[in-house]
DNA sequence: CTGTTAGCGCTTTCAG
DNA sequence: CTGAAAGCGCTAACAG
């Protein structure tokens, strides 16, 4: 392949030293005018760029940021963590190195080595979904940040939806809308999210002087199908809360069924925001948005942080909840 | 941060010249087994691992890839782009830079900039839907590839799907059985896609003395919707072959309406597998996977050869169109 | 079998 | 205002 030009290249095009090309491109330093002038035109003639791993070598410093996460593929989640990460990352003048580790935590050290063997200046761990981790001890000898996971120490910053905004958020829609029998389609497993958005859920319901009712099933269509045909089975129920959109989905498939037209006899609101799914049901599905591209964001621009104040050893970190806005769509009716 | 143990440290620590460490760890070179192996085993003890970035400005090569797509987000396939990228990568020893330009052409232009300073060895540059492209004259400067278009010039290797075989696929497998009165759900866009699809459909229609017979819509679940009904006003239609899964979506609901049982009474193909849909769906989608995996998988082997390889300036490049497997659900029946 | 050394391309101090 | 030179961490040719 062609050799891009050096800094010798256009030294000596230009007739100067190398050291007055390196002053000149930096905007550093005292020269002339002219000098200035006729240095960066013969750059820009020769198609010259710095050799960043040169400078990085000398700089300590790579402007690279490597990026790891358990799976980028099946959702889209990771899809929008990554292009908040590589946007707010462009902005910054850094530069973003992925791995997935296939949720194996001997592939994810390695790939913590590997990153730091090309002395990225900090690591984002991501998680697909929001759950309680311990931080991967290779994580500590560099900045670094997590996404989508809440660290039981405060070693290190994260950011993750904030549930009991979700499921609080949710509920008063519903509830605005003049629904008091309003059943949470629920999951068993004991995540944050499921917690978080059903404690939220109870809460709302009291203090509105509504009775909670929670139905659990998978977290799928299948299940979102079979836990509405039990909450229509098991009590009156006008609007759904469903864990997730998936579920949602579900949710309209045993409306059907059961000839119950939404949103006239039956509310729903999702999570999740997975447009390909709630855009395309009919009526459009009203979901909450799980915030991933700005949770990218914020990684880069609070690694940016941690990495030029150079943190004192020992800090201590905040796991920030980021609030999830509500998409609305046409699958909630008000209740008169 | 703490710093990185350098090569000095492990040459001081086990005794040695730092070469020796350097032959050591690159296996190379004559010398004792006994001091082989101490200097592993300090090296090991020191947590250090070799800085590639001074050994890339030594080597002239980075083992570094980039890959710049139009954008990493609502499909799930750029997620599987990369995740095959990713996976390939690290079998071959390579990692990979990543870089979202939101499709607007400076941005891409900066992008390959960018990706060079840093020396990478070569880019992957993909498309989120099979297109027609002329190659960037920046990906002429070092070795590259294409993923998910067809460029017009043969400056560049690329990979596509299939589209023909994604039509004749779908039609025969519906002639199978047992079907005649197949209508094929298009879109109006001129593309490979739904040139090539269509193509295939109406050839293999009329090869099996079939009529085929296209209805227009819209690429979305509105769309599948709409021409459904249409298709379904205008003349016999015992199976849908449809452009996407989310145009099936839209005939699922267009079945529904018109109180028809899929497969029972309609049986649907769709095509690209999104497993949020497809599978969620009831029944389940048949549909035809797209195979970005693959296709991320075979950007980076030919990467690796043709970096390897070191190829002549003006080398023909083949544009490969790969298959799609189909995915067998429960949306379709058999004919009798 | 092991050590010395030049140099990859760049930045920056220090002399001129 | 400009140039020479040291050195970032590593590799590999060469000498011992």
């Amino acid at each position: 392949m062609p050799h891009q030009p050096t800094i010798h290249a256009v030294a000596e095009a230009a007739q100067v030293s190398i050291a007055t090309v390196s002053y000149a491109l930096a905007g550093k330093g005292n020269m002339s005018n002219a000098t200035r002038e006729r240095v960066l035109a013969v750059a820009a003639e020769l198609g010259y760029a710095p050799n960043r791993i040169a400078s990085a070598l000398r700089h300590r410093r790579s402007h690279v940021i490597g990026l790891v996460n358990d799976t980028i593929s099946t959702t889209p989640f990771a899809g929008h963590v990554l292009l908040g990460a590589n946007t707010a990352a462009s902005q910054a003048g850094l530069v973003v190195m992925t791995m997935s580790t296939n949720d194996e935590p001997d592939t994810e050290d390695r790939d913590f080595e590997i990153l730091r063997s090309y002395q990225v200046d900090g690591i984002i761990y991501a998680k697909m979904f929001h759950q309680e981790i311990t931080v991967p001890p290779a994580l500590l000898k560099l900045p670094s940040v997590i996404v989508d996971a809440a660290p039981s120490t405060r070693e290190r910053p994260a950011i993750v939806p904030d549930e009991e905004q979700i499921g609080a958020t949710a509920t008063s829609y519903l509830l605005d809308h003049g629904h008091r029998d309003i059943v949470h389609l629920g999951i068993d497993a004991n995540l944050p999210s499921s917690r978080g958005r059903r404690k939220a859920y109870e809460s709302v319901m009291r203090a509105a002087g509504a009775t909670p009712r929670v139905v659990h099933g998978e977290s799928n269509a299948q299940g979102g199908y079979d836990a509405t045909l039990r909450a229509l089975r098991d009590g009156p129920a006008t609007a759904l809360f469903c864990f997730n959109d998936q579920m949602g989905m579900g949710a309209y498939a045993a409306a059907a069924t059961l000839g119950l037209d939404i949103p006239r006899d039956l509310s729903v609101v999702g999570v999740d925001n997975l447009e390909l799914v709630a855009a395309a049901l009919r009526p459009g599905l009203t979901t909450l948005r799980l915030p991933h591209y700005e949770m990218g964001v914020w990684a880069v621009e609070e690694l940016a942080r941690q990495m030029d104040r150079d943190p004192s050893p020992a800090d201590q970190f905040e796991t920030l909840a980021i609030a999830c806005p509500l998409v609305e769509r046409e699958s909630v009716a008000r209740r008169t």
